[in-house]
DNA sequence: CGGTTATTTTGACAGTGTCAAGATTCAGAT
DNA sequence: ATCTGAATCTTGACACTGTCAAAATAACCG
């Protein structure tokens, strides 16, 4: 981590990343060019391009990290508890995440990277494992409640995309308002929940 | 509709908006600049701002197009049918015209539009009254149906989140496959379905 | 100490949105 | 029919963006 300060600028990498963070936080993806990060940094316009090939490779880095923390989020919250419960905790940290690092949400799941300028294998590779140790340990907490023929990996992709939904509604402030978080949200836990010991039509 | 040819251009402000859709169809959001625009138009870079007091006003008015369209599918698939029926409908048609429209759907519900530069009053109101019928339809499919203490309003947001979720998630191109859409679709329908007739937790 | 390499800078280019000022053309009143 | 004012369009300019090429600088290793 500490990575102890080695010439010119001193550990130029990870003080783009730390400054591009809070850039990020104060004036929103559309407010973060490479020039602005660069002064705030305190160097040349073209240096950061020595430690990030462009700007969608700065993007990335910045939403690899955002995922490892969703990732580690997961693996916490969905341990073999009771099922019930722990999807209600998954659900409401989830949306906690999300509407506590909106910024990092839209860059993590947004047009920008997986549209604009091609995802980095890096952030592929992050981006589906969370998916993954959602599905597996969802899995893990449904075995043996499911309706018969339902596949637990649509369920885990049903379910993703409908808090999915919810934080995007929220965090752009389209027809859910941020009072409405509470009952929103459990409307949406019992969505869910009710599919999983109700046999689909 | 036909504004018959008048001066300089003949009419200008059509011509803009039908020009940047199909601009918006073959380059996406951020291949559509004004002055690429213009040049398509046949006239210099700035004739625009003459019709379009900026670039967000512009998009605005996309978007305002594309959700008068959605008004009109809601309406029509969430009649007095079968509720079971209706809504299963009214899901496959929204995943349609989002995924034949994901330029379109990107605009009316991004961050372009919502964060970025503030929604024209009168996408505003299109949008949230598109909400607002849906909410209402839904509401008399499901009179008597919904189980004790649960407003339709909140089962309106909550499935509106799922299927709205589940269109990003395909669109981008994150977590679920264009091959995966009848089964995860399904899958969705089969929650929103579940939630009706089965008290929350 | 010298040379290779890593790092940073300066200069430049094309592209963007948008403003100000001028030129053109229309429409309506005299 | 002509003049006047408004609508429409153009040219020029500015600040900002991402990114490349080439030169300058500093670190590291033998």
């Amino acid at each position: 981590m500490t990575q102890t300060a080695r010439y010119h600028h001193g550990d130029l990498h990870a003080t783009l990343l730390q400054e591009a963070n809070t850039l990020l936080n104060e004036q929103g993806i559309e407010g973060l060019s490479l020039r602005k990060l660069a002064e705030r940094a305190g160097v040349s316009r073209t240096a950061p391009y020595h430690h990030f090939r462009d700007k969608n490779a700065l993007l990335c880095a910045l939403a690899t990290q955002a995922f490892s923390q969703l990732d580690e989020m997961i693996n916490r919250q969905l341990q073999a508890t009771g099922s019930q419960e722990g999807i209600q905790n998954f659900v409401r940290e989830y949306l906690r995440f999300a509407t506590e690092n909106p910024e990092q949400y839209e860059l993590m799941f947004g047009r920008t990277i997986w549209k604009g300028g091609e995802p980095t294998d890096e952030l592929k590779t992050i981006a589906y494992r969370s998916f993954r140790h959602y599905a597996e340990r969802l899995a893990t907490l449904l075995a043996g409640r499911l309706p018969a023929k339902t596949d637990s990996l649509r369920v885990a992709q049903a379910s993703w995309a409908t808090v999915h939904g919810l934080c995007r509604l929220l965090i752009d402030g389209i027809y859910v308002n941020r009072e409405d978080i509470e009952t929103v949200s459990e409307q949406s836990i019992a969505l869910i929940m009710a599919a999983l010991s109700q046999p689909s039509s």
